[in-house]
DNA sequence: CTTAGTTATACTCACTTCTAGCATAAGAGC
DNA sequence: GCTCTTATGCTAGAAGTGAGTATAACTAAG
């Protein structure tokens, strides 16, 4: 009996509108991947999936012409930039999979598209990125959260270790990834701080593997990774399918380091924008408030932009110049990004 | 009639000896793969390949550890440090490989290990990084490689495209890539180097890839993208196997990429070192020289680093300090790496 | 035991780049 | 004209970088 191997392509698909980073997500489709009631997890609903596709290992001849294959045909939407995110392969990876079905593969793609192409066809959702991580949302101010619930609840994990060498391993991972004790705050380590919350029984999809893991019991349930499950009040953030929100978190840590050195934000944003527009969509984007005037300063002093001569008086107050990328920059520069000038300290 | 899936798991191991990087590789041992005699590359012989070896669907839980297992098997190597490099699955990526055989997605990993771990069994060869890419070799000098043999290849190739558009954007790639033009050298680009010089047909795997896709005449062969086969002597580097040569160049990449924002070339050092051996791993890594005295500052008041009080009197000058890694700088530092401070500017 | 060679380490100075502001400009609505 | 809003210009001080000079501590040759 031999397991046979079947390749999935996920896509992240990103826009930012009204100032607020986007993703496209589809539901679950497939019945048998239902959550199960007792998860006590969106009472049977299906949950949020990334859209996702299989490859054709016949036809499709590379990776990237099947992902944009099947989205066109299931969203309508032309891929732009596209760049590969990561391949996730554990086994049980699909909770709900039976065991000895087919070992799942799944390949997950970063895209961006930008805001004109926002309509969608059939049943596919663009949803607020932070609805899945509203940790991760700075733009207001440090959310409350943070203090409130994840730390006490991710101190209790780490007294839950009785190993005093685990125990300050786990304490140095939470300080490191959420910028407790005096420690920074790190925008780029979004996977990080999702796995810590799950490892800590704090989100949705952890309580649901245990409840699977009990049932198919395939090894004794003694690791020391999972307290048993929280009642769905305390849980954090919007819940998705399978793994999906490890893949929504992987994304989202590599587009916020990938801005700091090449010019992706271009891709979502119009040809031409005025400073603050791309302000906005870097703010959204890092989940943090810039200083304006340096943020100007950066932008043009570094060559990255280029004034078009026209101008936008739809602002509200003085009319804005309009921007374009400006090309020649990658000539010019080893790493071309926008750093985050003056984003909040502390 | 469906075509099958199979994993296959790549692994970069890397470990740097004598201030010279070296990867780990081996004689690609399946027959089937062979060169064919007339691709003039090698005369036959079997070329150099990463180890690899296959993913077991039912028995290997997650990918990591089915690289760790078969890597231990085959070389009794322990690895430490391990990433998640690349994907690839362009179908025809293993030219050798018929039509109608299985699909093979194959999953890169990048490795690093302490110097003393080198020792290994079987087949296994530790290889100088830079036998592979000569071109990135910037450790003596800027390589007169670049000047004598590629800009002139790759000049004809641009002016071999008659549409001006695609000209042009040769052009700019070109001068992106290998810093002509008065454009920067970036030590990053190294995929994208590698790419345009097979795109321009000046490395061994090209011709080879040519000749295969010749034979199976799949569709017609009038694609702009490859000149006709050099003859040997002018293509550009020690082949590899298959796509291996491109796995390599994004691990080098990664790598060097990685270790501005990350302290990961301490998984290449024994836990004590003198900074100048410290510079020297970092050196090889980037192929540039750095600024002695202004990278001891640099990784000093970045505090990535701690003196230990011992001395290492075999330095053949004044005794160096011996410092070992300062774990509590990941607390400090939301990205603590180093940068290359002093980097040769032209 | 003096001298030359080698490596390590301290310190400096000019210069660029951020940070965090203040100040002014140019529109809209009243 | 006044007020509100957003855009844009400018700058003092802090921090970080690049490229040195100077000095220290050892080895080996004579």
């Amino acid at each position: 009996m031999t397991t046979p191997v079947v390749i999935v392509l996920n896509g992240v698909i990103v826009a930012v509108t009204d100032d607020r980073p986007r993703i496209l997500t589809v539901k679950h489709p497939d019945d048998s991947l239902r959550v199960p009631k007792e998860a006590d997890f969106e009472e049977g609903a299906p949950p949020d999936a990334l859209p996702f596709g299989p490859l054709d290992p016949a036809a499709d001849r590379t990776l990237e012409l099947g992902l944009n294959g099947w989205v066109r045909e299931q969203t309508g939407i032309e891929l732009g930039y596209v760049e590969q995110l990561y391949s996730f392969g554990d086994r049980n990876r699909e909770p709900g999979v039976r065991q000895g079905g087919p070992r799942v593969i799944s390949i997950a793609y970063l895209a961006l598209v930008r805001e004109e192409q926002l309509s969608v066809r059939g049943e596919a959702n663009w949803r607020d990125w932070y609805e899945y991580f509203p940790w991760e949302d700075w733009l207001w101010r440090r959310p409350s959260m943070i203090d409130e619930q994840i730390a006490p609840a991710l101190t209790r994990w780490v007294q839950a270790a009785t190993d005093t060498t685990i125990r300050s391993r786990r304490q140095e991972r939470i300080e490191i990834a959420f910028g407790l004790e005096g420690a920074p705050w790190d925008q780029e380590r979004v996977l990080e701080r999702y796995e810590l919350l799950y490892e800590a029984g704090q989100v949705a999809e952890q309580a649901l593997d245990t409840i699977v893991a009990r049932r198919d019991r395939q090894e004794s349930q003694k690791s020391s990774k999972g307290s048993s499950p929280q009642p769905k009040t305390s849980l954090l953030g919007r819940p998705m399918a399978l793994d999906h929100r490890r893949i929504l978190a992987t994304a989202l840590g590599r587009l916020r380091g990938k801005i700091k050195y090449r010019p992706v934000v271009f891709e979502l944003l119009s040809p031409t924008f005025t400073l603050l527009q791309l302000q906005r969509v870097v703010e959204a984007l890092a989940g943090v408030r810039l200083h304006k005037q340096n943020f100007r300063r950066l932008v043009e002093k570094g060559g990255l932009v280029e004034g078009t001569g026209q101008l936008d008086s739809k602002t509200g107050g003085r009319p804005a110049k309009l921007f374009c990328f400006r090309r020649e920059v990658l000539r010019e520069r080893p790493a071309p990004g926008i750093g985050l000038p003056g984003a909040l300290t502390k």
